[in-house]
DNA sequence: CCTAGGGAGATTTTT
DNA sequence: TCTCCCTAGG
């Protein structure tokens, strides 16, 4: 009877197995181990995504079968002969009798829950969900931890005393309540720096403490500082209450206080996920931690996956320690490390390798692959960030030259404000680029203003939104009779929207009175036709009525153009929203949706061009050729890092990041003289070179030789400064930096030579090609092309040509002048 | 209500 | 150095 028992359980596990052969062993293991406390300690690009799909497969098709020793009663040694006979190629008869034998215990798709941090690891998760398992998958919770939480709170917020069809509020609004805040209680906003105070609240929050408490810890420090932020902190609170709104930090602090305080809420709650997975583990906080705890509190079948090597938010609250004392937490827990990796070639991962071994605060991973050696790590050297700027840009030219892509490339760097130099580069050598996390769609003033209006009229109680629309269009409300609403409003312990709508009562606000009801009548008319038309054409009468775009249009230039397309567009949101979510098209559904929701989601453009971002922006993407660049000591690692562990630590964690997503060619770049806040310094070479192995990179420190021997090729700076800076000797040299040891000594002779004259000397007009109209030339990247036209532009000239086969591109002279010749 | 100009402040970012 | 935000003035 054991020995059956032992038998079919091995059996079982084998076929199980063999469901899942595509994936490699410690994957499949992952896939398999189902019940308890799972740490998945998945590297970058080991396939971490695909391991999870598997995963909830598994637990959908088997349930516990492949990790669990019960035996069905039922099973007959005959059964067990068919399992231990399974055919490598079985009928679909087969497959079925197999998943009757080897399935314990089956969880419903809702009883399993996987949360993200975005919405777009959300959507993508999904996604995949429904392609491996169909419809199915609809049914399972795959979202971010905020709209689970806020799918949570709608069911029950009433019994913390808000109304279930509570707003939300993004960091804006957050601001502008504490601005308010500020105002109301005569402090300055210079001694109370309104980001700050959100800082702190949400630092409070995060740390699940109480307004009392904070007040409490502030007295007991005896800081005036902080006494006042409580105080402040509290009266923030209280608006929030009053508008019946919850902040991003709120929507999860709330559903934790909910489930701690409502036995039945949590009871239902833990009944409900057998299941729990949290994927990117290292960047949750405390409040997520406690959130997840009580969540898979129940059956404590919960999977964790990161990779603390890729902690890379501790700034905004993310604590490594959650997934580095996991298995302390859970004394249970089974770990797997996922260590192969399927993205890089092994003189990247050695590379990368090598400079996250120097942390110590971490768990332990080597990454490896069957991809081969590749390309060693490209290091170069450059005089200035133009300089830096211009070899990239070049360097991208050469690769399209030699068959790649403009969207085979990703520029990366430490900070936004590095990318402006590299975006003039890019114009300048007509290459296309975009840049990731700039303006955004749903910041702008329009998209706000229109939803503004939704909220008022999804919940007229919402003063900081009906403030924002209330004179917009301009309807003659000025700033004198708002605060004199506002004052009422006070007072009277009411909303704005209730003193407007009984404007008449007040003679304080006499002549105003006509133009406040009449606002009040839009809103009121609007609310009325929002209860019987659908949310499409609701939409059409709140731009049409409230006047806006007709506002708009009157204005009737570029920008004002620009502004009604993005009115429109949020309307072909909600008409996406409406086919992804037919059930909860309501127009509280559609607010909820689009208040977690940012177009961080449209990263992935089609075009063909290079994208330019910030290693955070990065992380989770790859790319076949990876520039980073700005590899500066005080950049990268930045001038906190210099004396903090901790934050050094963090910063190359960053680096680790930046190296692993690249494909197939890594290039790292620094420069000696780099203007940053309208200072000029020079930087020390990044630490983070140092720790890269010598046989796995190589120091470049010339400009890679340009088209075809021609002799003027200096763009800026050149080869010039190379001579006299020791270039390529600096390594081995030691003047920069040596083993850890970071005793910079500038070269004598630095002072004598001042960026100036350096400049001026470095790009002598009669290097330059000349060009006339008519001219047939040959570009590296572009091919053949024929000059439209010459137009001299500050001792440079903008060339625009012809190609034959990019079509009409505009390059500067000085820089794309080094990668084209004439014919 | 809009605009220009001064002043401050400037890692990194999602929800 | 650049950019954003507030304020003062038209």
């Amino acid at each position: 009877m054991e020995d059956f028992k032992q038998r079919y359980i091995a059996a079982r596990k084998a076929v199980i197995a063999q469901d899942l052969q595509r994936l490699n062993p410690m994957q499949r293991q992952a896939a398999m181990t189902t019940e308890g406390p799972l740490l998945l300690l998945a590297g970058a690009g080991s396939g971490k995504t695909t391991v999870l799909i598997q995963r909830v497969y598994n637990l959908l098709t088997y349930g516990r079968g492949s990790d669990s020793d019960e035996v069905p009663v039922w099973a007959t040694e005959e059964d067990l002969q068919f399992l231990e006979s399974f055919p490598a190629r079985p009928t679909e008869e087969d497959v079925r009798r197999a998943r009757h034998l080897c399935a314990v215990d089956v969880p419903r798709p809702w009883e399993i829950i996987a949360i993200t941090f975005t919405n777009k690891a959300a959507g993508e998760l999904k996604d995949r969900l429904a392609a491996r398992l169909g419809p199915d998958a609809n049914d399972i919770w795959a979202s971010t931890f905020h709209s689970a939480c806020v799918r949570i709170l709608r069911r029950d917020i009433d019994r913390l005393g808000f109304d279930k069809d509570f707003t939300i509020y993004d960091t804006d609004d957050s601001k502008r309540v504490i601005k308010d805040v500020l105002k109301e209680k005569h402090l300055d906003e210079k001694t109370y720096p309104p980001r700050s105070v959100l800082a702190a609240i949400s630092h409070s929050k995060d740390q699940y403490e109480s307004i009392e408490d904070f007040a409490k810890r502030a007295e007991a420090a005896n800081d005036w500082r902080m006494k006042d932020y409580a105080r402040i902190y509290a009266a923030y609170e209280k608006r929030l209450r009053t508008a019946n709104a919850l902040d991003f930090d709120d929507i999860i602090f709330h559903t934790v206080t909910l489930l701690q305080q409502e036995p039945e809420v949590l009871d239902y709650y833990q009944r409900k996920f057998r299941y729990v997975l949290v994927d990117e583990y290292q960047d949750t906080n405390h409040l997520q931690y406690l959130l997840t705890s009580l969540l898979a509190g129940g059956y404590q079948n919960l999977c964790v996956v990161g990779d603390d090597d890729q902690s890379i938010y501790r700034f905004r609250g993310a604590n490594i320690e959650n997934i580095l004392n996991f298995e302390e937490q859970y004394p249970k827990a089974r770990t797997i490390r996922l260590e192969q990796n399927y993205r890089s070639t092994q003189n990247i991962l050695d590379a990368a390798n090598a400079v996250i071994r120097n942390n110590q605060g971490r768990k332990g991973k080597t990454l490896w692959t069957d991809n081969g050696g590749g390309d060693v790590v490209t290091i170069k050297t450059t005089f200035n960030e133009s300089d830096e700027a211009n070899y990239v840009a070049g360097d991208i030219l050469m690769g399209v030259n030699r068959g790649r892509s403009f969207r085979d490339t990703a520029v990366l760097y430490r900070m936004n404000a590095q990318s402006n130099q590299l975006e003039y580069a890019m114009k300048r050598n007509g290459i296309p680029y975009k840049v990731v996390g700039g303006m955004k769609f749903f910041d702008r003033a329009e998209v706000k203003d229109m939803l503004a209006y939704l909220c008022v009229l999804n919940n007229p109680l919402d003063d900081l939104r009906l403030r924002r629309v209330i004179n917009n269009p301009p309807r003659g409300i000025g700033a004198t009779t708002l605060d004199k609403v506002g004052a009422l409003a006070e007072s009277q312990g009411a909303s704005l929207y209730e003193i407007i709508r009984n404007a008449d009562l007040f003679p304080e606000l006499k002549s105003a009175a006509s133009k406040l009801l009449k606002f009040a009548d839009l809103i009121d008319g609007l609310r009325r036709e929002g209860t019987e038309l659908a949310l499409p054409e609701f939409y059409d009468a709140v731009c049409d009525q409230t006047g806006y775009v007709r506002a708009l249009e009157e204005k009737n230039d570029m920008e004002s153009r620009g502004r009604i397309e993005n009115v429109q567009e949020l309307k072909s949101n909600i008409l996406g929203f409406l086919e992804q979510d037919p059930e909860d098209a309501t127009l509280s559904g559609f607010l909820n949706e689009i208040a977690l929701y940012t177009d961080l989601d449209s990263v992935e453009g089609s075009d063909d061009c290079v994208t330019l971002m910030t290693i955070h922006s990065a992380k989770g993407l790859e790319f076949p050729v990876v520039y980073v660049v700005g590899m500066e000591e005080g950049i990268f690692p930045g001038s906190s890092a210099q004396y903090d562990q901790e934050e050094l630590e963090e910063e190359r964690r960053l680096c680790y990041v930046a190296m692993t997503r690249a494909k197939e060619k890594l290039i790292l770049t620094n420069c000696r003289q780099r203007m940053l806040y309208g200072r000029t310094s020079s930087n020390r070479a990044s630490r983070f070179l140092d720790e890269i192995p010598e046989e796995n990179m190589r120091w470049e420190s010339k400009p890679e030789p340009r088209f075809g021997g021609m002799e003027h090729d200096s763009t800026f700076g050149g080869d010039r400064y190379e001579e006299g800076w020791g270039g390529a000797s600096a390594r081995t040299g030691g003047s920069w930096s040596s083993g850890g040891v970071h005793s910079y000594r500038a070269p004598a002779h630095a002072a004598q030579r001042p960026l100036q004259s350096l400049q001026k000397n470095a790009a002598p007009a009669a290097t330059l090609l000349q060009l006339q109209q008519g001219d047939m030339v040959e570009h590296t990247a572009f091919g053949k092309g024929m000059v439209l036209s010459v137009r001299p532009m500050g001792g440079d000239a903008l060339v625009e040509v012809a190609f034959d086969n990019v079509g009409k591109k505009k390059l500067m002279l000085k820089s794309a002048g080094a990668h084209m010749r004439k014919l």
